[in-house]
RNA sequence: GCGCCUAUAGCUCAAUCGGAUAGAGCAACGCCCUUCUAAGGCGUAGGUUGCAGGUUCGAUUCCUGCUGGGCGCGCCA
């Protein structure tokens, strides 16, 4: 209904232009607001105050002419029962009865379609995330990662995007080489406390039972690999393939139990193995970007913003990591991805501006902000009121499988993605513990459960729709029941506006307002009452709201339960 | 010192590419289960949107400068 207005709005600009009310050279960006008061109507535009200076008159004035001009309009006035002036300037729109709850028949004729589109044309595009390393069990921030970037792959899928969910990780270098030298000491019985001990190695308990599996010859198999331990302690080789796979495995199992899987794990390795880094430097060289100084190789990413120079080439001859991220993203480049967001911890934005420069040093038309990032801020945890410090190698952090395991996946799903991904996130565990009934995710799925609930009474009570279903929508007239229909019409551009906007939250938010609206009428209206008229509306509207619910809960990942 | 993020009710957070009286949950207080699930609803109280300017019909939102918090600033990844 609101792109029917707008519609009406533009085409009386162009006959205001055609007027001489409006200058040819106008161009207005109308906005139609979804009210905030009831008392303001279903949408309120502003058009008359930003094209009143043009117009050389008073926006209430000009608003006036505006409305008289619709209101001779037949076809408008069907759907629009009502326009005032108000304020400043705004006119309010008020939608007739028909219009209001043309919303029902639609959510029950798309179904789990409701709120789906076709913005992404079916484009490809990758989503980037977790991406975490494989030297240990993924924590909390891993978590927050995880619910954002699988929230915005089913956001885009939603919106009519080919999406490609995409895991990186490195497999060999320094760090790797540390886990692996880390299990070996744990292999041949040593702990962080003996003389012997490798020098930062990782001290968390989890190495030693990667130990003991690779001492019992096991063979672990991840989503992207398989390897057998060949149980000797010496060959620091075999310790690091298995301990890569063992870790790998954990995390997917982690990420099992959290709902979300990824199409392609990418291995750093594969870039050198397959000679892409190579010719990154090449080509970075030929176009003359890089020069030598100090014994280094140097790229002038000062020329694409950065505040100084990078070095890519060391003195000892190895790439700094930013030369293979390059390469990486020249390659899903390549690989024809025109969309890419990296979803990642604020913590690495330091490398946006490098990979930027790196690519457009390269010379081959990728555009200057490609790729996109979502940068999500820190997770603090707070346990016994104190907050947790998180240090890898000494073992203590959160892990994402005590999360799940304490409130549950669907309850950490929620926490995770339920907030702006540029705010600071403080994850309270005793509160997430001990207030599970508190948790806004029951809320809603409690709304969706009292829905089902009284759906399976109708049926049982033989109460079945009758014959003019949808001449009996007239009968939703409760102030509870035109505010349901309001929250209803809104979600495809909710949708489209998280998508858009790449914020998960919003459909948190969303889902929030829409199931208090429905609990406020679920109190204030008896749905299985006596009239058969209002019965049936009732119920029509119960079901849609239940379908848009369960279309909501569904791009967070969040299970919708028939009962609670 | 420089860069990115951030500052909203006691706490955790919203607020439509700048809109009308800044909204929810938790915590507090008072009501509502003989009625479709009380994991709910209704109501009361709670605010100089960090501070100071600017832009305009209008600023929590945009700009500038301060102040506080987080994260980065390596020939680590």
């Amino acid at each position: 209904m609101k792109a029917f207005i707008s519609e009406h709005l533009d085409l009386l600009v162009t006959q205001l232009k055609s007027d001489r009310l409006l200058p040819e050279t106008f161009q207005p960006r109308i906005q139609m607001d979804n009210t905030k008061d009831k008392l303001h109507g279903d949408f309120a535009c502003n058009l008359a105050l930003i094209a009143a200076k043009p117009a050389g008159k008073k926006p209430r004035e000009l608003a006036e002419i505006i409305v008289a001009l619709l209101a001779a309009n037949a076809g408008f006035s069907q759907q629009v029962s009502k326009m005032e002036i108000a304020g400043p300037g705004f006119i309010n729109f008020f939608l007739s009865q028909d219009a209001l709850t043309s919303v029902v028949t639609q959510v029950l004729k798309a179904g789990e379609y409701f709120g789906r589109s076709n913005v992404g044309q079916n484009e490809k595009v990758q989503i980037e995330f977790v991406s975490a390393n494989p030297t240990g069990p993924l924590h909390i921030g891993h978590g927050r990662g995880a619910a954002v970037g699988d929230c915005l792959s089913r956001l885009l899928e939603a919106t009519g995007w080919q999406v490609t969910r995409e895991f990186y990780y490195n497999d060999a270098g320094a760090q790797i080489d540390n886990l692996a030298l880390s299990v070996q000491a744990r292999a041949k019985g040593l702990g962080p406390d003996d003389a012997s001990w490798p020098k930062d190695g990782y001290q968390g308990d989890y190495i030693n039972d990667v130990a003991q599996s690779f001492l019992a010859g096991n063979t672990v198999i991840a989503d992207d690999q398989q390897v057998t331990a060949n149980t000797d302690t010496d060959d620091l080789d075999a310790l690091r393939r298995f301990a890569v796979a063992f870790l790998r495995r954990e995390q997917d199992l982690d990420l099992k139990a959290f709902g979300v899987a990824f199409d392609v794990y990418y291995l750093e390795s594969s870039l050198y193995e397959e000679g892409l880094v190579a010719a990154t430097v090449k080509k970075l060289i030929d176009s003359g970007y890089t020069y030598e100084e100090g014994g280094a190789l140097w790229l002038r990413t000062t020329d694409f913003g950065d505040d100084k120079d990078r070095v890519m080439r060391k003195t000892d001859g190895g790439y700094t990591y930013f030369v293979p991220d390059v390469a990486y993203h020249l390659n899903k480049w390549q690989r024809g991805f025109k969309k890419v967001i990296n979803e990642q911890g604020a913590d690495h934005h330091s490398t946006i501006t490098r990979v930027r420069a790196g690519l457009q040093a390269l010379k081959v038309d990728i555009p200057e902000g490609w790729p996109d990032y979502v940068l999500h801020q820190m997770v603090t945890v707070m346990r016994d009121g104190e907050e947790v410090k998180i240090s890898k190698r000494a073992g203590s952090y959160v892990t994402l499988r005590d999360l799940i395991d304490e409130v549950g996946c669907d309850a950490t799903r929620y926490f995770l993605a339920a907030r702006a991904p540029s705010s600071q996130l403080t994850f309270d565990i005793d509160l997430a513990r001990s207030q599970t009934n508190d948790n806004p995710v029951y809320y809603i799925q409690y709304a969706h459960a009292r829905l089902c609930s009284v759906e399976r009474q109708a049926k049982e009570k033989n109460y079945s729709g009758s014959s003019d279903a949808i001449d009996c929508l007239a009968k939703l007239t409760t102030d509870q029941e035109q505010a349901v229909l309001n929250l209803l019409a809104r979600f495809p551009e909710t949708v489209k506006k998280a998508a858009r906007e790449l914020e998960p939250h919003q459909i948190a938010q969303y889902l929030r307002d829409l199931a208090a609206a429905m609990h406020s009428w679920y109190n204030a209206n008896q749905f299985l009452v006596e009239d058969v008229q209002v019965r049936t509306a009732r119920l029509m509207l119960a079901a849609a709201t239940r379908q848009v619910l369960a279309n909501g809960l569904d791009l967070l990942g969040v299970t919708a339960p028939d009962s609670m």
